[in-house]
DNA sequence: TTGAAAGCGCTAACAA
DNA sequence: TTGTTAGCGCTTTCAA
């Protein structure tokens, strides 16, 4: 907590004490000094007293004056999950790297969050936009189209600005032959003992569930519409439909889809209100990976998207001078039983961990 | 992807078009019109010029003249985990609801990190910060009161700033004390079956290991100093000592505890390379919370860090005047085994799940 | 009840 | 090689 603090500096102070006028301060303290062709002297001057009077340029005013802010967004549905926040991570790293400064925000998925956060973003001055898993994706490039910001949607598709999406019908296809394959070796499978759970009227869901219908016509004949259950993006009402499911049925089915891992959440609370004996023999899929998830104590395979890499090709986009309005699909990955895979944090330096004993 | 726009309205073009003066004009706009007495008529007309032109406040030229953002800061270790990405969930929707701006970031427990971030944030002026699990909070601390910016640790304390933390050492106790409990379920317990793994020199971890010594001592006689390895936050490291326990041992501790769930994710890394067998028999407590986890296949014990408690008491801080130096403790939950809690995103309305086949 | 004017800290012509 | 100056868009006295 503090108050009692004198004004930071500014390049007046500094311009003031040094008697060097502030336009040449400005420009070494801003690194645009070497073109504007001043004398090296002057400005290690100028950068030593910088440093000794603890000065740092007020971004505000910086932003305000060239109409950019050195921000670049990236809007998220949810953070409290590890595909998002590990893009959340991803993006971090890579803005920073960069020299820009990263902010994070999320909008719950709803379209008139996205439309306000959005706006005010803008009104911060914001200089690029990654908009991930939006809900109306196009809704919010108008936005961006009237205010001039460069953007580029990951994760859902628009049909506006360029977009970076994981191949949701490969996976979805990879996902579900999977499956099969798994449960047909506890013998034969039929049409209805299959089924899906989860996702919504977005582009992904769409994807997911032809590649599902697809593959298991293919594989084991026509598929019952009451095998498909899109319930949202939420934990409590996946974990409805499966008690639901299992209130008719008096079991789970053999083998399920489940289109993210948030849904996988609500069969999380599914089991916690049943035995162990409620699913002992069913084989599920997950459109999602999440470390733990995999090694929960049924078969379960998952789909791993790959956040690094559209967080690359999206940020890459940004700095494409006029990107063709175009989708770009980036391949998933299945990933079987008990798998644990590397995440951003193992990029991350640890450098004192404690070896002895506390 | 854009450029081609009209630049935005200012109150000047709003002025020019009503002939109406830029004063009047601003006051209209930022809400401060009743106390200047502005006639509700004049008020009414500037604001549906406002809304035809698409207005919307240039929030840097604001925040530079008023000399704050209206930016609010969270600072994380990293995302890319649930106890803290749903603190961010928890975070954004209450500062959102006080209708200022939330910027959440994370850097990565590295101390340089930290401070440089923390310096970037004050250079955009932000208005308050919330610490959360920082590796010098101290050090962020003389950052954050020269530049005279409110700031409160969070997860983590500090000795010069109020604090808000789990009840490590409570936490630290209910897990052991469950741990042990459950292992004489399955016949007395020898003190060197009991283990700790993960954690740093931190605050969180001394805490907890500090219980951890105590209930064991108090339920199991001594505690050899071979049964607590502090390997850090990061999967890696965390695998490996758990290899390396098994190689010498040919099998994993009877019963253990792991500091965080990050360094679970080490355990699932060993896990990945071992039968089921490995770990046939072994009882397991985690000093965090993952809904996913606590499903696997053996006695998992979490403790739940209530991160919206956290994260209301210390924005109530923030909003406090002189709010006294001092470490305010939340109480963590022991979660059973096989445990579905509810989130942050239960909270979201899901308002177009489909329920219709698509 | 409203307007004029100064200035937040910085950048970028243009002059010197 | 450096300085002068005019704003960026907004808030806020002070005066009318």
């Amino acid at each position: 907590m503090t108050d009692k603090t004198k004004k930071k500096a500014t390049i007046y102070d500094l311009s003031v004490i040094s008697g060097i006028s502030p336009s040449t301060v400005s420009a070494v303290l801003n690194g645009t000094w070497r073109k504007r062709r001043i004398k090296e002297a002057t400005a290690e001057l100028i950068q030593k007293l910088a440093e000794e009077h603890g000065y740092s340029a007020n971004l505000q005013a910086r932003g305000l004056r060239s109409s950019r802010s050195g921000l670049v967004g990236l809007l998220l549905p949810v953070h409290d999950n590890r595909y998002f926040s590990s893009m959340a991570q991803y993006f971090e790293a890579q803005v920073r790297s960069t020299g820009q400064c990263p902010i994070v925000v999320s909008a719950c998925r709803d379209p008139d969050e996205e439309h306000q956060i959005v706006e005010s973003l803008i009104s911060y001055s914001i200089d690029e936009l990654l908009i991930a898993g939006a809900t109306d994706p196009d809704g919010v490039h108008d936005i961006c189209e009237r205010a001039g910001l460069k953007h580029v949607n990951i994760d859902l598709p628009g049909s506006k600005a360029p977009s970076v999406v994981t191949d949701n019908y490969e996976g979805g296809r990879l996902l579900t032959q999977a499956l099969i394959e798994r449960m047909r070796e506890q013998g034969p499978v039929a049409p209805d003992e299959l089924h899906l759970f989860g996702g919504r009227d977005d582009h992904a869901s769409r994807e997911r569930i032809r590649a599902f219908r697809d593959v298991k016509r293919a594989m084991l004949g026509g598929d019952p519409d009451s095998c498909i259950q899109p319930t949202g993006y939420s934990p409590g009402n996946t974990a409805h439909a499966f008690e639901a499911f299992h209130a008719r049925h008096g079991r789970l089915p053999r083998g399920f889809f489940v289109n993210s891992s948030i849904n996988l959440e609500g069969l999380m609370r599914f089991l916690a209100q049943h035995p162990q004996e409620a699913f002992a023999d069913i084989v599920v899929g997950c459109f999602d990976y999440d470390p733990f998830a995999s090694f929960l104590p049924f078969p379960l395979f998952m789909i791993r998207q790959d956040a690094e890499a559209m967080i690359t090709k999206g940020l890459s986009i940004l700095s494409t001078t006029r990107p063709p309005i175009m989708t770009h699909l980036v391949a998933p990955t299945l990933v079987p039983p008990r798998t644990a895979l590397i995440g951003p944090l193992d990029a991350l330096k640890d450098p004192d961990a404690v070896h002895s004993v506390l």
